[in-house]
DNA sequence: CAGCATGTTTGAAG
DNA sequence: GCTTCAAACATGCT
C-alpha cells in the first residue's frame, strides 16, 4: 500500500537485495507501464548495475553506475517489489522484471497497472520540473505552514497534494488529521499557528511510526485511527470495536472529502476557524 | 454482480 | 497563468 512509509520499505528492500548486480535483460509485459520508451530504457540499462537509492515522497529513484541513468519507480496504489531466483516461477503481477547476471530477478509487481517505471537523468531537476514538494519527513514546520496557508481548499485535499508536501496518501492524511485534532474539511488558510504546529508534529509521528512498524498496520499503536479501516490485518477480532474513537469512544464518522473516503472523530476533530 | 480501492493526470470551469 | 474539482485510468478484491 504505497504511501511514503511503504515506498521507504521498498527502497530498503531494493537496497539490500538488488545493488551491484549486472542487469542482463529487462522483461516488460505492458509498455504502458513505462514512462520512457522501451528501447531507450533497454539501451540505457542493460549492462549497468544499480548502485544506490533515494526516495522523495512516493517516488523511488535507483541510481546506476552511469550518473546520468537513474530509474524512477512509482508504485501507484498497489505496486510492490519481489526479488527471487530466476529458477522460480515469476511472481504474480510481475509485469516488469529486471534480470541480473547473478541469476536473481527483481520483479516490479503491478496488479492494477497504475504503477510506472522510467528513466530520469537528474533527480533534483526532475523534482523541480514536476514541482514535487519537500518530503514529509524533511519538511520544516514553517515551510509546511507557508505552503498550506497559500491554499484555500480543504485541508485534507491540500495535504494529499504532492506539490505541497510529498508522500502523504489517503490513510496517512486521515491519521495525521486525527492525531492533530484537525477536521478534514477545515479550510487550509484558516489553520492557526497552534494547529500548524500540531499538524507538523502529527506528520512526523505518523510517518515515523509507520516506517518503524514497516507499514504493518496491525502493529500500530492502539491510539491510531487506522484500525477503523477494515483491512485484513486489523488487530481486532471484534469488528464493531474498531468503529469507535480510540481516545474518546465516539463513533467514527465516514465521509467523502475531496473525493476520497475519509474517517474522522466528529467530537475531537472540530473546525476551529 | 456491484461497488470500492492505498494514486496521479487531465481537462473543464471559475 | 492559477486554483479547484471531478472524471478517467485498469484491474483486483470483497
Amino acid at each position: 500500500m504505497p504511501e511514503l512509509p511503504e515506498v521507504e520499505i521498498r527502497r530498503q528492500y531494493l537496497e539490500t537485495s538488488s545493488l551491484f548486480q549486472t542487469i542482463q535483460h529487462i522483461e516488460v509485459d505492458d509498455k504502458k507501464l513505462l514512462t520512457t520508451d522501451y528501447s531507450t530504457l533497454i539501451n540505457a540499462l542493460e549492462g549497468r548495475q544499480f548502485v544506490s537509492t533515494r526516495r522523495v515522497g512516493k517516488n523511488l529513484f535507483i541510481l546506476t553506475d552511469d550518473p546520468a541513468v537513474i530509474v524512477r519507480m512509482h508504485f501507484g496504489m498497489t505496486g510492490d517489489l519481489e526479488y527471487y531466483h530466476a529458477s522460480l516461477n515469476r511472481p504474480r503481477f510481475a509485469r516488469i522484471v529486471f534480470e541480473f547476471a547473478t541469476g536473481y530477478n527483481l520483479g516490479f509487481l503491478c496488479p492494477r497497472k497504475f504503477e510506472r517505471v522510467g528513466l530520469v537523468s537528474d533527480i533534483d531537476a526532475y523534482l523541480l520540473e514536476k514541482k514535487i514538494g519537500q518530503d514529509g519527513l524533511d519538511i520544516t514546520r514553517d515551510t509546511l505552514a507557508d505552503r498550506v496557508r497559500r491554499k484555500k481548499a480543504l485541508i485534507k485535499p491540500v495535504l494529499l497534494d504532492q506539490h505541497v508536501v510529498a508522500g502523504l496518501g489517503n490513510w496517512i492524511v486521515d491519521e495525521v488529521l486525527f492525531q492533530a485534532y484537525v477536521h478534514p474539511e477545515q479550510r487550509a488558510d484558516t489553520l492557526t499557528d497552534g494547529q500548524m504546529t500540531q499538524l507538523h508534529q502529527a506528520i512526523q509521528l505518523v510517518l515515523e511510526t509507520a516506517i518503524r512498524y514497516e507499514a504493518t498496520y496491525r502493529d500500530f499503536p492502539n491510539n491510531f485511527l487506522i484500525h477503523v479501516r477494515e483491512w485484513d490485518d486489523s488487530p481486532y477480532d471484534d469488528v464493531e470495536a474498531h468503529n469507535y474513537c480510540p481516545r474518546c469512544r465516539t463513533r467514527i464518522e465516514r465521509a467523502t472529502v475531496g473525493g476520497r473516503t475519509t474517517f474522522f472523530c466528529p467530537k475531537e476533530q472540530v473546525i476551529n476557524a
